[in-house]
Formats: C-alpha cells, structure tokens, sequence
DNA sequence: CTAGATGCAAAGAGTTTGCACGAGT
DNA sequence: ACTCGTGCAAACTCTTTGCATCTAG
C-alpha cells in the first residue's frame, strides 16, 4: 500500500473524526487540509481503507454510506431521529443473547447490523 | 386511492409473496400477470403503499430496497450469507433489553432495525 | 524506472420525475 | 367529465471505472 499524499491527508482526517462521515463529508475535511484530492480519490480509498480493516462502513439510510474507524472495536448505534446525532454503545448481555438466537435458529452470526431509532425522552419522564 | 388495474396487480402478487421482493422482482412478477405495468408504476406503488402503511420498505444491502407486507407484524431478520435466504424471528426478551438499553441512554426507541448475517451450522455442530 | 495512484469525465445502478396520454369513478 | 394514474425517457444521486498522466519507492 503506497503511501501517498491523498492517502496521508484522508487517514489524518479520519483520525480527527469522532463521527460517522459520509463520502462528501469526507472528502469536504480532506479538501480543506489539501484540495488537490478528488472525490474519486476518496471512494478510492475509503474502500481500500475498509478493505485493510482499518475502516467499518455503515449504513444509516439515506442512500450514502457513512464511516467509522474500527480502532474503538465493535458496538452498536442509537440514532437521535430528531437531530441526526448518531451515539455508540455496547453491552454484554445484548451480544449474548443475538448469539444464542442465532444458535437456536441453526445459524452462527458474522455480523450484527443493530441500530435502534430513537427520540430523547423529556427530563420528567427519565 | 384510485384501484387501477396495475396497482390490483401488484396488490395481488405482494398478497402471494411471503419473502422480501425488491422492486425489480416484483416488476417481474407483476409483468407475468400483466405485462402493461411499467417499471416506474411500481416504484410508485410501492412507495404509495408503504405511505399507507401497507408495505414496509427494508434495506439488506445491496443498494436495493426490499418490501414485505406489514400484516404480520414486528419481527426481525436473519440472513444467511451464503444464500441470502432471509429469515424472520421474534423474541420478546430482546424486544425488553433493547428498550431499556434505550432507555438508560434517555431515549425512547421509536424504530429498530437488527439484522443478523450469519452461516448456517454445520449438523455436528448443532 | 515502474507498478500503482490520481484526476477527470463518462458510465452504472437504483430511483424519481416531467409531460402527454389514458383510465377509474 | 375530471382527476388522477401511467408509460416513457430524461434526470438525479451515489458510486465506480477507463484512460492518460503523475508519483512513491
């Protein structure tokens, strides 16, 4: 894998990124760091980058597939459905319990695609 | 809602299918019965059933839509990798756990989407 | 020096839409 | 009749790709 300039700059703004960006937004951070990158080039290479593990792609609808490094390993998504605002989480017992569904239906799971939509609840109700 | 012919023929065959056709299949489907649908009439159907609340519109990858019927009720998928075979399941501790996971982070879960992608058990092993 | 990376624009895939014609109530 | 639906093709969005050029190793 050569190393290149585009390469360098895109890695960097993705290391900066604590969010999910999408290509476009991808591509808006890596211009403003060095414009002599191309879209092309960022499809590019978010898709080498997913290939060498080093990037998840995610899809939260919407039509664009959004990024995520998998340097902070593996968890789920709650998507606020008034603001956009997507929040990680993880728990034990979840994972348990998909796995052993899994097993009951014949099946050993590779992947879980989990995300739960939802609306922030008023401070009375919590 | 005008109950045109092609939208009965669509309706017809969405009644006969239980898997989770996307647009092109049930264009092909509906064109066996009736071959005087277009493929935009079907896009346009589907979206105005799932407005009604008469489909429901799913993403598997794949960059296509699929559709299933909403008369039987919430469920879940499981995908077999291999043959893309998609399955349905329930479980009600699931259900439980994930609301109040979703709770604990202040939210009220709203829509949930889980998918598992997994391969099928080899008999010794199950 | 040479394999591989880039930029550009064109091509693809899935989906939507403008417009004139046609069909349901 | 009058409104709404349909077919067709063009338009749109996101993503990929062919090709000539450039660059890292």
């Amino acid at each position: 894998m050569k190393l290149t300039g585009q390469r360098r700059t895109i890695a960097h703004v993705l290391s900066e990124s604590d969010d999910h960006p999408d290509v476009e937004e991808l591509y808006r951070r890596a211009t403003a760091v060095d414009p002599r990158i191309s879209i092309a080039t960022v499809y590019r290479t978010v898709r080498l980058f997913e290939e060498n593990g080093i990037l998840r792609r995610r899809d939260f609808g919407g039509g664009r597939a959004r990024y995520e490094t998998t340097d902070h390993g593996d968890h789920f998504h709650l998507i606020d459905v008034d603001t956009g605002n997507v929040m990680e989480f993880d728990d034990e017992e979840l994972k348990a319990l998909l796995a052993g569904i899994g097993a009951r239906m014949g099946y050993e799971i590779a992947t879980t695609r989990l995300e739960l939509y939802g609306r922030r609840l008023k401070k009375k109700d919590r």
